[in-house]
DNA sequence: ATTGGTTGTCCAGACAATTAGACAACATGG
DNA sequence: CCATGTTGTCTAATTGTCTGGACAACCAAT
């Protein structure tokens, strides 16, 4: 058989099932024996070394000659309760995090027909698209692109640059409250240039997350796609106890 | 600079490229020439072919020599509402999908701390570990792990066997209606134990669901934790609005 | 001190990934 | 027809992956 088949390296898919193992609690405090850990996955102790190397730099392990090799810290997710009073600044506070916004990139453009239809305007209606990073506790979390209507919000993009917030931007726009009206989520390999702004594994995961809020009125406001590093968020549905991330 | 980096080659993120680029509208009919691709990901064009050539084996892209290269079609992910009244079976008929459930192990277990947590039982009380696959119109779409008190139902198994549905087993049971209580969402990659059993991709993501389901005096009937394909699922929640998906 | 089990390091070979260049086969528009 | 641009195919060379084996260094018991 091919060492590769599919574009990803054995050593990969051997560190991935490790840490998924780590993430399940089958393993728990130390691993098995770089032998064993071959013969289990069917690879070189080569292969597995270059995997526990890898998990290693993660900061996931810690091997120790001689003895053997540990897992160090079970990696906690930040939680994001997610429904019709969603909030994201709001949410990090409550977990003592200390949320902020990056404006990555703005600019205007006009609606196409999907845009238009979300945001309930004619197609070819202007738009501000903004581009922003969410940063919490120094750690990159999240990347949004929104939409907004030009005509209905004209100093969105200033108001977003200087308080770092969507919620105060919107309430410089006159708008005090709004809630989410839908939220589709799905999860795909983030891409190379999310990667370089999120500063993370080239490879890692994102929940992708496509809303529409409305106003008190029901009236679009913005259309929100954000991608949330999976490996760092957990998104949660439902009543809102704010019990801590447990698997 | 290596070929490699991180265990995926090019040619894999390339082509994880483009499928996304495709999935966000950024290509919609043709792709540009391999000659314009290579410059653009900044790789030779025999490793853009290779991209090609896998995203043509999933049937994503057609080329034709000569002309060009084009999406066949926009694959449309199966929509399964998320809420307190969520039903899977039900969600696939509305969408005229044919669900089916298929038992793929089950085991009496005891309630560690978390699961007698979650359940409101005593550590140590007897579970049914029910292991189970579903399928929609022929395509495996996702895999659940659940937990149910051994003691309050002790036919759960065989009623899931036969039925193939939680709803309608835990309907034999005595169990007429319940609503979820909690969701928790995040991603993670694909065990290659998971991939076998969902036949996709050894690297593919899965949404990753861990609920707790309860009877209508809010007392807790199941724990269960399923992992969706996320690139033949997307998870919707808010209004019912069953419209089709468009990103 | 010895023994057994662990991680760390080195060498070498077989195979895959990536790059480069060149050319063939085909479709389209002038 | 012909020029242009496209995908398909081939050879070759370079670099990285994976495997196999051997040995060193280290730890924890006996």
């Amino acid at each position: 058989m091919s060492p590769f088949e599919d574009g990803v390296a054995r050593w990969r898919r051997v560190a991935d099932e490790i840490r998924s193992a780590i993430g399940e609690g089958a393993i728990v405090d130390v691993l098995p024996s770089e032998v064993d850990l071959a013969e289990r996955y069917g690879v070189n102790r080569h292969t597995v070394r270059r995997a526990i190397a890898s998990l290693a730099a993660e900061g996931l392990l810690r091997a120790e000659r001689g003895r053997g090799t540990f897992v160090s810290a079970a990696p906690k997710r930040a939680v994001y309760p997610i429904g019709p009073r969603t909030r994201f600044s709001e949410s990090m506070l409550k977990q003592s995090l200390e949320p902020s916004g990056r404006l990555i990139r703005s600019e205007r453009v006009v609606a196409d027909t999907v845009l238009a239809g979300l945001l309930e305007l004619r197609p070819g209606a202007p738009l501000h698209r903004l581009d922003s990073l969410s940063v919490v506790s120094g750690m990159p979390m999240s990347r949004s692109v929104s939409h907004f209507s030009a005509e209905r919000f004209p100093g969105i993009i200033d108001a977003y640059a200087e308080t770092g917030s969507i919620t105060a931007a919107l309430a410089r726009e006159g708008v005090t409250d709004y809630r989410r009206r839908e939220t589709r989520l799905t999860a795909e390999r983030v891409t190379t240039k999310d990667a370089d702004l999120l500063s993370c594994a080239p490879d890692a995961i994102v929940l992708i997350s496509t809303a529409v809020d409305v106003d008190l009125e029901d009236r679009p406001i913005q259309s929100i796609r954000t991608k949330f590093l999976a490996d760092r968020m957990e998104l949660v549905l439902g009543p809102p106890d704010q019990s801590a991330s447990g698997l």
